[in-house]
DNA sequence: AAACATCTACGAAAAAAATCGTATTAAAAT
DNA sequence: ATTTTAATACGATTTTTTTCGTAGATGTTT
């Protein structure tokens, strides 16, 4: 799986969250945020659906697309790729400054705690 | 502070580690992991330099450069975008992707949990 | 049914990023 | 001193990414 561009990924992690959309849909998302053309999402849909990144049901003229790469693999290679080209590739480095910045709630601090516990257990 | 591009980023990475260098010196480094032209690097880093993301000391033949840049700063930036564009905004999730990935060791476990508790205190 | 709106397809232009070749100069080796 | 090696500058090309315009088809409204 190619890692998406920059404009993909925006498009990707919409439809992650949409679960499916048209790409009217998701232009209308995506103009929130961003200045950018109806034709352009299109054509960048369209790429992403020969790329296999996305499937589309074509039952409709209104074609839905859904992503077909699964956002916890991409994720994965997106993280992968960050500690290294960024991070001296210490994992560990990017988890402390993320917690850093994150400023989280006493929930959340719990709930990494219990992970944490989680992964020693499985030593 | 402009966005690195991904080429610029390999060779910020290396200037971090390498505190300062000769392009000579960079490329040697990028050459074991990537297949490229020395003048390539160099006329990345020049163009890193242009774009002050470099500073460079030409007091010899051999230009001596080095990360202006902070690296705190622009990992905070590339987390965020990452944060933003690959997880939904929610950097909790990103720091248990993260730490499901990297199977630390029980001393990372430790400082992790270190470093949650003196989060809280600060609450 | 005519006019209008909304799709997709597709090519092409524009912008951004990466790569490289060549000229020139400076240092080092012979 | 001449040759060879190693460096910078810089333009140009190539590749990748982003953006958009237009044509044609299919619905929708009046």
């Amino acid at each position: 799986m190619s890692k998406p561009t920059e404009s993909e990924l925006e498009i990707l992690s919409l439809l992650w969250e949409m679960e499916q959309a048209s790409v009217r849909q998701v232009h209308e998302r995506l103009a929130l945020t961003k200045d950018t053309g109806y034709t352009t999402t299109l054509k960048t849909m369209q790429n992403m659906h020969v790329k296999n990144m996305v499937s589309r049901n074509e039952a409709q003229r209104t074609h839905i697309y859904s992503p077909s790469t699964n956002q916890k693999d991409t994720q994965k290679s997106l993280l992968r790729n960050l500690v290294t080209t960024a991070f001296g590739g210490s994992a560990q480095k990017l988890v402390l400054q993320a917690l850093g910045e994150e400023n989280p709630s006493k929930e959340e601090l719990d709930e990494i705690r219990a992970f944490l516990d989680k992964l020693e257990t499985k030593k």
